[in-house]
DNA sequence: TGAAATTATATTGTGCACGATATAATAGTG
DNA sequence: CACTATTATATCGTGCACAATATAATTTCA
């Protein structure tokens, strides 16, 4: 039943069926496939919603402060955030006490966006159709490995 | 202790802490990250590696076959297999029985690719600092989601 | 105080990822 | 046997994701 890893000879260590990285890499491409539809709805992307997400808990937010919340550097989430302004639900402006530090803010948009996103969360799960206690129990062992990954 | 998702409150559900997706979607980009000094090494990228991988283990595949496997569709694979044949590592080839489908064979490169690539899983398991039975248990579940899912 | 180091953000270049569409070959069917 | 449907692959457009580099503002400290 359990084999560890040792005891693979060197034919299996390069197998797809092995691999523990290659299913995490297709289920992480496989949620935001469910999430697609529901955001579609609202006009955004997943990393987008992430983004708006850290934004409705906290309001305004650093370019980095929100980049680093999401594990995501410069390069991703400043044109990420132009975007969402393009779209009118943040805004972005330079602080005047350091005009290097950008500071984001939600919109009147952006804010009312929060109700209709609510719902989002559970219609995925559903669409996936797993159940809470699997969920649970993946999210801990996920947290536990990205805690010493990082 | 554990928290059934009825009974979180309306504001907690778009916190970023009471999310599961964006821990394994955070996950699978560490997870790439710790396998690049690898891969950079033996001059390929993660995606890259998976479709050598597929082709390790049973070769020709037609491009279909391959994106079959890795869940890609044409407009990832197709470009990522011009890569690879671009850097040597495998060869296309119409099929004269049937001019749609291409199919993909290892060249001697991409055979004597395999023996550098058996080294990194181990490699990125020793990286990211996870148990392996840390790691099986990850999998299981992932898996079990994942065939919900799809 | 002014040059060097640091910090925050932006830009560039490459490679996914995927929906939508295109193209061309083959198969099916009236 | 033509004509429609299907299939396999390719192309296009948008949006990440990230390393590397650039730029500009602030800090540090000699």
């Amino acid at each position: 039943m359990f084999v560890p890893a040792k005891l693979q000879n060197m034919d299996d260590k390069l197998k797809l069926k092995s691999q523990v990285c290659f299913p995490i890499y297709a289920l992480s491409r496989e949620i935001v496939k469910h999430y697609r539809p529901f955001l579609d709805e609202i006009d955004i992307t997943y990393p987008q919603y992430l983004a708006m997400m850290v934004l409705w808990e906290n309001e305004p937010q650093t370019v980095n402060q929100i980049g680093d919340k999401l594990n995501l550097d410069n390069g991703t989430i400043t044109p990420l955030l132009k975007r969402l302004a393009a779209k009118g639900f943040i805004s972005r402006k330079r602080k005047s006490c350091d005009e290097r530090v950008v500071e984001i803010s939600l919109t009147e948009s952006g804010k009312q966006l929060k109700s209709k996103a609510e719902k989002v969360p559970q219609k995925v799960v559903e669409s996936m159709g797993v159940t809470p206690e699997d969920l649970m129990q993946l999210k801990a062992i996920v947290l536990k490995i990205l805690d010493r990954a990082k």
